[in-house]
Parts: structure tokens; sequence; C-alpha cells
DNA sequence: GCTTGACCTTGACGCTGCGTCAACTTGTAG
DNA sequence: CTACAAGTTGACGCAGCGTCAAGGTCAAGC
């Protein structure tokens, strides 16, 4: 362990975090977690901020949150420590559940040493531990918010394949622009991208300037959409992914806060 | 929900539960958590020792433990009350753990509202929980502890290769045995189920009565050998593993207690 | 300089515990 | 009978790494 260090090796990172270099070069893969340098010899090298991003990704992740759906959250939470304390106040309902739990060991082993019938209906109490999770990504993302909550269910069944094909056709439409070779500043780029911000506006829940989605917000997505293979997928692959990202940044420089 | 109920349908126990029918129907599958009954209609139904045995399999799930070395521990576990109070003492570590998290993440707000520096050592304090995965395996279990304690490790490359060598020669005799077609209950199965026997008790950490392996520890394993096709793999397969559970079984009710 | 062991890289296969789906049966109410 | 809810079995597929192979880098010791 380096006294002062400003930055540490993946190992000195996976042992502090208590988690593993293979961990962290997936989230490196992934574009969720990059390190803040690659020394000259190849190596990756952690400073401050790397550390802080890997602190929020690992307790969404504990919360069972996926990693889409953990770069959804994080793109979506622009003040740290803002996020932090929404976090804090995730853990805090982590442990009340968990005090549940340990509530309904002690009965069960209460109820047995009495030789009294088990209740089924509190034996389970604090068991379920999915509700942060659907909770997280209800409150932050549009992706996952639009699969997973009421307004989903409120668009009704028409409403649903309504959008499915929205989405389908802008990826159709990303995917031919991509392959006719245009550049990712021009008006045609810009009309695509300003398409896929208001599909995002449209969905609630996102963090927004004003009527819009958030520049910054955009900004990130756009880059999950490059580094994870399966977003990327949607846009034909690594290079339609980087197309659309670099239309959306042009888009959000010029028409976003 | 049925009042006055003495057994539950599978939705229901999902239900209660906070899991899904596809789990305890994998459950059943691998013989973790197997229905107290299965109705004329071919459904399953479960009764409060079920809800008991799925109480303690969850909680071990959610440390971390995979199928196999819960069945393990579980084999292993023979009191009700006693195994409930060991997993709220774990239970209560892990409560410690997450309230040192808590104040990692406090400290971590606190450091950025002050401008000052994190520090790397204790930002992840409480963030590895693989502890209790591990705690619980080396405390229980034969198959788990021969490849993760200190004990195996003690053995040394030479001890290490010897008991895997052991261990692959026993069941290439099982194998053998199955197929030739000798009775269960036959002196050839007996000596077999003696090797086995005397393989599970030169490990430590398994429960004994005396000197021997403890009878049901060894009938809950051969039970596991027959429904986990992980474990069937080692016999041959199902016939193979049903043979030596067969074997182990007409051993265990001569020999063990 | 060479050796050795720790540490790092990329690439890639594989695993576990289900999620999801299909096809079908059972149960119940209208 | 119909429709819907609840259940079955069978089977494919997935996410997030674990593991391994092959190779390079670093640093200490001889």
């Amino acid at each position: 362990m380096r006294a002062e260090a400003t930055d540490w090796s993946i190992q000195e990172v996976a042992r502090l975090a208590g988690t593993t270099s293979r961990t962290l070069r997936h989230y490196d893969d992934v574009g969720l977690v990059p390190p803040s340098r690659i020394g000259a010899n190849g190596y990756r090298y952690y400073d401050e901020a790397a550390l802080l991003r890997l602190q929020r990704v690992l307790l969404l992740r504990e919360l069972g949150l996926g990693i889409p759906a953990i770069a959804d959250v994080i793109a979506g939470q622009r003040d740290d420590r803002e996020a932090l304390r929404r976090q804090l106040a995730q853990l805090r309902q982590e442990q009340e559940r968990l005090a549940r739990q340990i509530a309904s060991v002690e009965r069960t082993i209460e109820t047995l040493e009495g030789g009294e019938q088990l209740m089924a209906e509190n034996m389970f109490d604090g068991f379920d531990h999915t509700q942060y999770r659907e909770e997280v990504e209800r409150e932050w993302g549009a992706e996952a918010y639009a699969t997973s909550d009421a307004w989903w269910r409120g668009l009704g069944r028409d409403g649903q394949a309504a959008f499915r094909e929205q989405v389908a056709a802008l990826n159709r439409d990303w995917i031919a622009a991509a392959a006719s070779g245009i550049d990712p500043d021009s008006h045609e780029a810009h009309a695509l991208a300003e398409r896929h911000v208001e599909w995002l506006g449209s969905t609630p829940g996102i963090p927004r300037t004003g009527d819009a989605p958030a520049k910054e917000y955009v900004l990130g997505l756009a880059e999950m959409y490059v580094a994870d293979p399966r977003f990327a997928a949607n846009y034909g692959g690594a290079t339609g992914a980087a197309f659309v990202r670099d239309a959306l940044a042009a888009y959000a420089a010029n028409r976003l806060s």
C-alpha cells in the first residue's frame, strides 16, 4: 500500500473494495468504472474520482441492480453528494429489512422452542430484498423505467406496442444513418438525435433541465451505448453506437443544458 | 390465502417468501426444498416443515452460498433450533457489516462536503460481504471444506493430489459397482460405502457421532447425490447415484448412529 | 545480465441459478 | 362450454463474473 498515493493499481483497488480485478476489468470493459489512467505499461490506475464512482456502483450492485440499470442510475445522478445521500437512505431501508428478517428468525426459534405452530404469514418478513432494486430503477433511468413501472402498465397493450415500435423504428433509422456515412454533425443526424431525445423525454423519471432531458444524462447514456455491447447491439454494433453517441453529443452541445 | 391452512400451494409460498415458483421448482428439482406432498392434480404443496427448511435455505442463499454448499450445510445441521441460532448470529454479523458500510458512506459524504481528500483505506469498510459465505462453508460440509480451508492447504500439493485421487478412485469404483448390477446391500457395496464414509470422516468439520460421521449427515448427503445432477455426475449419472445412495443408506442403517 | 515471483494485460470459454417461454393440464366460475 | 387463473414439464438462454491460457511488465536477489 503506497503512502500518499494519488492513484491505485487494480489489485490495490480490488483489495480495498473487497472485490476482484476481474470484476474491475469487467466494469471497465462495459464502461461502468473506467480507470482514471492507463500507465505506459498498459496497467490500469484508479484515482479518487474513480474510487468514488466504484463505491456507488458497488452499493447499487449489492442492491441487486444489473449493470445497465446501474449505468442508467448513475447517469441520472449528477451530484455525488446528493446521490450518496439517496443511497444512504436506501442502506437504512436495507437495515430495517434486515432487522425485520432477524425478528422473523427469532420468532421462528421461539415458536419451535414453545412447540407451537409456525405462522406462515410472518415467518418470511424481511426476506424480499428485490424491492430496492425495483425502487431505484423506477426512480432513475428512462430505459428501465419504461419497462417496469405503472407508467408502462398505464400505456396499455396498444400504447406499449406503439412505444416499442417507436423505439424499433428509431433504432432502425440510426442504423441506416450510420451505414450511409453521413456526418454525426449533419442535419439528418441532428434530426435523429432530436427524435431520440424526445423519446427519452417522453418517459417519466429522467433528469431534466426545464422540460428537456438533462444534457449530462443524455451524454452519459450515449457513452454507455458504446461501451456495453448490449446497448450497442441496438444500433447495429460498436460503429453504429459510436455514430449515435457522436450525433447525440453534437445535439446536446447545441440544444441541451 | 387459506385460513387454517396446513399446507400451501407453490404460488402461496412464493408470495409469502418473496420468491418465485420457478425458484421453488428449481429447489425441488435439485432436492433442496422438496414439497411435502404432491396432490392428485400433480401440484406441489408445502407444509410447515418445508417452509422452515425454505426459510433456512433462503437465508443461506442470501449470504451468497451456492446450492451445493447450502445442501451440505443443511445436511450437517441436525437441530432446527440450533441451526437457526447459528444463522441468527450470522445475520447479526451482517447487520454490523451494514452498519459499517453506512458509516463509510456517511464519511464519504462528509469528506466531499468538507472539500477534503477521500481516504481510500476506509471508504470501502463493510463492502466485502463474501466473508460469511466462506465462513459458513468452512464450518460445515466435508466437500466444501475440503476445497476451501486451511486444512486443505495444509495437505500440501502431494497430499491434495492424493486426496483427489482417492476421491476419483472411489467414484470410479462406485460407477463400476453400479454397472455390474450388484445389490446395494451386498458385501461389495458395503465395502465401498465404508470407504466413502471413511473418506468423509477424514475431513474435519463434518458432524459426527463419536468418531464416525453422523448418520443423518451421510443420509442427507446421499439424497443430494441423486437430486442434483452435478453430484450425480460423479457417479456416472442418476442411476449410479441412486445406487450409491442406496448402498450408503444400507451401510448407515447398520453401522452409523 | 539472468532468474524468479508478483502483478498486470487480453482473449475466451464456462458456470450457476434461475428468467422466460412454449405447450399442456387442472380448477373454478359464469 | 368458455375463459381465466394456477399449475405442470421441458428446455433454451442470460448476466456477471470465475477461471484459465498465454504473454508482458516490474522489482528484488544473485
